[in-house]
RNA sequence: GGCGCGGUAGCUCAGUUGGUUAGAGCGAUCGACUCAUAAUCGAUAGGUCGGGAGUUCAAGUCUCCCCCACGCCA
């Protein structure tokens, strides 16, 4: 039995995530733990909110509430959804626990008895009305380039010159629109990654394995100009991990918290540890450190591609850096961009369909198949309402939900609602067991390799050998001059029914949770072959009761479609 | 401007290390069936694989140049 760690990037804590941001990360991830699970490995599956650094403070003052209770609320938000979702993380952190703050200085610590991390002291624009520092796209002011006078301090996006703050004529806060600035001298701390760029290299170079898309971004970052540079981890904010040496006082950095980029990903530990101590696990050590047990466990991290470089580089640096026995990532999944009807999904403008939305209008299995059936994985893929139709009511309504439908009606209707025990297994059985068989063998493949979008075909295509299948041996036909023979061919297709379940609840767990309630049964063991006594494809014995299940999946009607399109067509507001 | 990922049937995409008549799903057309959510199954049509040059016995697949779209960065 494999020990599998999946992690999904964290998503950030200010707002709620839509569809793009959902089939990027969390939703694959969900998707390949369940998978783990049902094959019988032992996985520990975690994701948190990601909740420091200014937007969130920006975004608590906007409602008037403190911080720490807007992320308190909007984590308990989040966490509904996702659990609305499917979303079967082990456990839901958060990045602002006292289990993150406690080991993100402790990395800072290590780091910086490894000489990893350097002080410097720069100049920043502090504001006395808004009584903080701004971070550069924070100030606003006119572009000595051309006049613009929305610029912005890191650009001009007017002439999209780069700019410096200092530059900008008649520079305001973007938050309080104050005048009153001044530069203030500053110190800050660096991770020091130039230092580790050979180790990275050769570490990313090892993988040969990963997708293109995360060794193309890293080494991007690697070699692109002068190399991998060093990256400032602190900021000056309240809303953070106060920075501290270990459990030192760091001198010189009273006031000040580690930079949200940092402390993010060492939630993915503290993570296990909050698991620990919500008693739902009892060592989390053995998933994370080789010293204590973490050497047999395969670690596998999901993201979108922006996320790509912090994950290939930034934290493989505290990790690699900190020079003790942590467990590094050995596989990152990453994913391009969905794309919206035309545009880019964006959480700021309110542009797309977002989480709660779409749970709003249809159960998460209909969209947990059409994300996953067209997830992004080689080039930025893009969400239309009729691709959503189109989808949803071939795959999941008339190829999957017909026929369990034409099945079980049909059984009930000729032989009463139990399994029939007449008749024999044929040549034609065995042949369809066999392709069945073959199927799950590719099937189980893709999915261990995460190929999403070839595991939902492979599916759909073992789904649509048993319409295929009756078809061609036509029950309703034989049943008139072959009573015995018919009840054959229904037994095995109600075996099917149990079958498609098991394999089908990855990408569409609610669904199949009814097939295997109308099957009356609990036997979700994965369906290994043809052969033997326990065959998959007899597990449901003669004389084995089951109901009809309700309409497993309605039909997106064209009023339904076209209502949507033009509800959502706007920005959220 | 640099870099990255793409440009394959009407649409969405597969096409390992170059090798027989380039594949799938959807859509279209025709047919079969009538158990079923007007569902299913079969068949057919449809592509000079962005353009050009080159390497090779052989290129969608390698090399070079160009064009287009998207993204990232400066």
């Amino acid at each position: 039995m494999a020990r599998i760690l999946i992690t999904s990037a964290i998503p950030y804590i200010n707002g709620i995530k839509h569809l793009g941001n959902l089939v990027g990360s969390q939703l694959p991830a969900d998707l390949f733990a369940r998978y783990n699970r049902a094959r019988g490995n032992e996985v520990l599956f975690l994701c948190a909110t990601d909740e420091h650094g200014t937007p969130a403070e920006l975004a608590a003052a906007k409602v008037g509430k403190p911080v720490a209770d807007y992320c308190a609320e909007m984590h308990d938000v989040q966490a509904d959804i996702a659990r609305r979702f499917g979303l079967s993380f082990d456990h839901f952190g958060r990045s602002s626990s006292d289990e993150n703050k406690a080991l993100t200085q402790h990395f800072a610590g290590v780091l910086a008895e490894q000489g990893l991390i350097a002080e410097t002291d720069e100049e920043q624009v502090y504001s006395n009305a808004d009584g903080r520092y701004l971070p550069d796209r924070y100030i606003e002011g006119t572009c000595p380039n051309c006049g613009y006078d929305k610029a912005r301090g890191d650009q001009c996006e007017n002439c999209t010159k780069q700019l410096d703050p200092i530059d900008l004529i008649e520079p305001r806060s973007a938050i309080s629109g104050s005048t009153d600035l001044e530069v203030r001298q500053t110190k800050h701390l660096y991770l020091r990654q130039s230092q580790m760029r050979a180790e990275l290299q050769a570490w990313i170079d090892s993988k040969t394995d990963w997708p293109v898309l995360t060794t193309s971004i890293a080494k991007k970052w690697l070699n692109d100009g002068d190399g991998l540079q060093d990256r400032g981890i602190t900021r000056d904010l309240e809303w953070g991990v106060p920075v501290k040496r270990g459990t030192e006082a760091w001198p010189g950095m009273e006031g000040k918290v580690f930079y949200v980029w940092f402390d993010a990903p060492i939630e993915y530990i503290a993570c296990s540890q909050e698991w620990v101590n919500a008693n739902k696990g009892d060592d989390w050590q053995r998933w994370w450190r080789t010293d204590a047990g973490a050497d047999d466990v395969t670690y596998y991290q999901f993201m979108g591609k922006d996320n790509v470089p912090f994950h290939t580089l930034s934290f493989p640096s505290t990790i690699l850096g900190s020079r003790e026995p942590w467990k590094l990532v050995d596989y990152i999944k990453s994913f391009n961009f969905l794309n919206y009807d035309g545009g880019q999904f964006s959480t700021s403008q309110g542009r797309g369909v977002f989480m709660d939305q779409a749970l709003d209008i249809l159960p998460a299995d209909y969209w947990r198949w059409w994300l996953l059936s067209n997830a992004p994985e080689t080039s930025d893929s893009e969400f239309t309402w009729e691709r959503f139709q189109d989808g949803v009511n071939k795959d999941l309504a008339d190829v999957l939900g017909n026929f369990v439908s034409r099945v079980t009606k049909f059984c009930r209707a000729k032989f009463g609602e139990e399994v029939p025990k007449g008749g024999s297994f044929g040549p034609r059985e065995t042949q369809l067991m066999a392709d069945i068989t073959g199927r799950i063998r590719t099937y189980e493949q893709l999915m261990a390799q995460m190929e999403v979008r070839k595991s939902a075909a492979e599916l759909r295509s073992i789904w649509a050998l048993g319409n295929e299948y009756l078809q061609e041996v036509a029950p309703w036909t034989t049943v008139k001059e072959d009573p015995e023979q018919a009840q054959a061919q229904i037994r095995l297709a109600l075996n099917l029914i149990r079958i498609y379940a098991v394999l089908s609840a990855p990408f569409i767990p609610t669904a199949a949770a009814s097939m295997m309630s109308g099957m009356n049964t609990l036997d979700f063991s994965w369906p290994e072959g043809v052969d033997g006594d326990d065959s998959a494809f007899t597990a449901l014995p003669a004389g084995h009761a089951f109901t009809v299940p309700e309409v497993l999946f309605a039909k997106i009607t064209d009023d339904q479609r076209k209502e949507w399109a033009e509800r959502f067509a706007g920005i959220r507001t």
